[in-house]
DNA sequence: CTGAAAGCGCTTACAG
DNA sequence: CTGAAAGCGCTTACAG
């Protein structure tokens, strides 16, 4: 900046004035058009940690997702992305810290040293002392998650009207011994599946028919087995419902591997919707996560904490559910 | 760190030289633990904008990503995630910064405005401007790319031996008529696939089978009507290899819904290995990037480049492909 | 309207 | 061995 002041003829804070456009800063015009052209010339590129430092607050945000939970492709994995570009808009800088090896105080030693304005990260990465460092630093801490938080701001992305559409469109057609699979063992599965198999399960009792829960690991041997299993026990439920569309495409071709009708002796759909839905035979009934059509701003909620205000009411995203007819159910 | 030295009864120098271990610098061991300690009960967090302000470099590196596209998981987001990871250990602090919209100069402002230390991006985000702009700030850029680039340092991803092997595996079947399928027409696929599929082809042809380059969506209606060209033409094929799993499974599903016998007719098998492979029936033989059995340090090829000797020699990483044989090829 | 000056949190030659 | 001082690139009251 030294350098674009030298050259426009005018002093630092002159420069410093027009570059910022600082409120309140009258600069003639001419003055302006050179220290403009001279910037342009230099190529010049503030520096943010400078202005940062001297500022005392910074206008960066952190999220930090897992690189590899990524690939998996979760929906606050999803919801951050919409949150970045959102906050980006807004002004600030977003940056993503990866590191899957850090949680807790640990996590919030590494992101402090970027003396970021707000980090955004799955709850999971939160302990309590830890909010209370990076709060007292004067960090904003936002979590994402599937359930409310009285840890620190959350960002609630409810799910729960998946399942509930799946079992009701399960009902619909008069199932009555309903097994909702998977999403319920492993820290994972909750992290990316949220409570949408609670409710799926609620609603399907809600609705008189004899519920089972079944934890499931989504490849060809455990499905095989269950499905062997139900055979042998005569305990063949008449509609299921798989957490993701892998759950539920690994149990439907176990089924019509062992000559099962599908879906005239057992109907198959998933609170999820994949685009392997297609490739399986009979095709797979779906719900989708209507994200396009989903109006809430999670990012108001974010930018309200950023300044301070937390309005709990808005950082709620309640995902539309929209069922996707094909063949299995 | 002046509250720190202040509660250790030394000056900010002091505690400078034990907080970062300044070699040359010999410290009592009394002064060290007392400076220690201070910093522990204060939590002391580095402000690592503040150093590299004062140092002159700094130890960020940036790594860029557009996240829609990390959903599709391409081999350049794994190594990415593999790099950072070794990048770190280094004692780097690595950052990625994930808006989609910029690419050449306008990438290369809101990267310098970081001053990190380099830049990790997939080759399009780079233009012959935007490299001069990034080394003349001191920011080694760093591309990831599945051919090699002489625009800059350039990490080659080559995935050629997925081609190769698939097409040899058809081959050895007897196949004689062989089409590739995709991985010729967009840029997200040239992006996400590399040239698997040139070396497909070329390997089929050298083979002597008669072999055809095909465009190819992954979708139901395209699959479909390309079986359907095929049948009605009498130009059926008897070996397929398709880019990816989805690829390879959609023109699976496609050949069976038609009546088609797979693989005694068509043999099918992908380039690629995803879990998909295992829903479609007949299972999908699949060619799989062993990255586990990769040898390649990708990061010592970066971390060369951060000291400012690049060594294209270190730069590749050719993945060994393994065949998965299923049942459909 | 514009400039000189202080100071953000750190590091590191340089004196003592 | 330890401290006082300068300075990284910026912003912003405060004087002129």
């Amino acid at each position: 900046m030294s350098d674009v002041a030298r050259r426009a003829g005018v002093s630092r804070a002159t420069a410093s004035y027009v570059l910022n456009r600082t409120p309140g800063a009258r600069i003639p015009e001419q003055t302006r058009a050179r220290v403009l052209e001279a910037a342009e010339q230099l190529r010049y590129v503030p520096h943010v940690s400078a202005r940062s430092l001297r500022r005392g607050r910074s206008d960066l945000v952190v999220g930090h997702v897992d690189g590899t939970a990524v690939l998996r492709g979760g929906l606050s994995f999803v919801t951050l992305i919409q949150v970045a570009r959102d906050v980006r808009e807004a002004g600030y800088t977003f940056l993503i810290h990866g590191d899957p090896t850090v949680t807790g105080i640990p996590a919030a030693r590494s992101w402090l040293a970027l003396r970021p304005a707000a980090v955004v990260a799955t709850l999971d990465r939160y302990t309590e002392d830890s909010v209370a460092m990076l709060a007292e630093a004067g960090t904003v801490p936002i979590a994402l998650s599937h359930t409310p938080s009285d840890l620190t701001a959350t960002v609630v992305i409810d799910d729960g009207d998946l399942g509930r559409t799946a079992a009701q469109h399960l009902l619909d057609r008069g199932c009555r011994r309903i097994v909702v699979l998977g999403g319920c063992s492993r820290l994972v599965d909750r992290q990316t599946l949220g409570h949408r198999m609670d409710e799926a399960e609620a609603a399907a009792e809600a609705g008189g028919a004899e519920t089972r829960r079944v934890p499931f690991s989504p490849d060809r041997e455990t499905a095989a087995d269950l499905v062997r299993t139900w055979l042998a026990d005569g305990t063949l439920p008449d509609g299921v419902v798989g957490a993701t569309t892998t759950h539920a495409a690994h149990i439907l071709t176990a089924l019509v591997d062992a000559g099962v009708r599908v879906p005239e002796q057992v109907a198959v759909l998933a609170a999820d919707d994949e685009p392997q839905a297609e490739l399986v035979r009979p095709r797979l009934t779906t719900v989708s996560a209507d994200l396009a059509a989903d109006e809430s701003r999670m990012a108001d909620a974010v930018l309200a904490a950023l300044e301070g205000r937390w309005d709990p009411e808005l950082a709620v995203r309640r995902l539309p559910a929209r069922l996707v007819p094909r063949d299995s159910a």
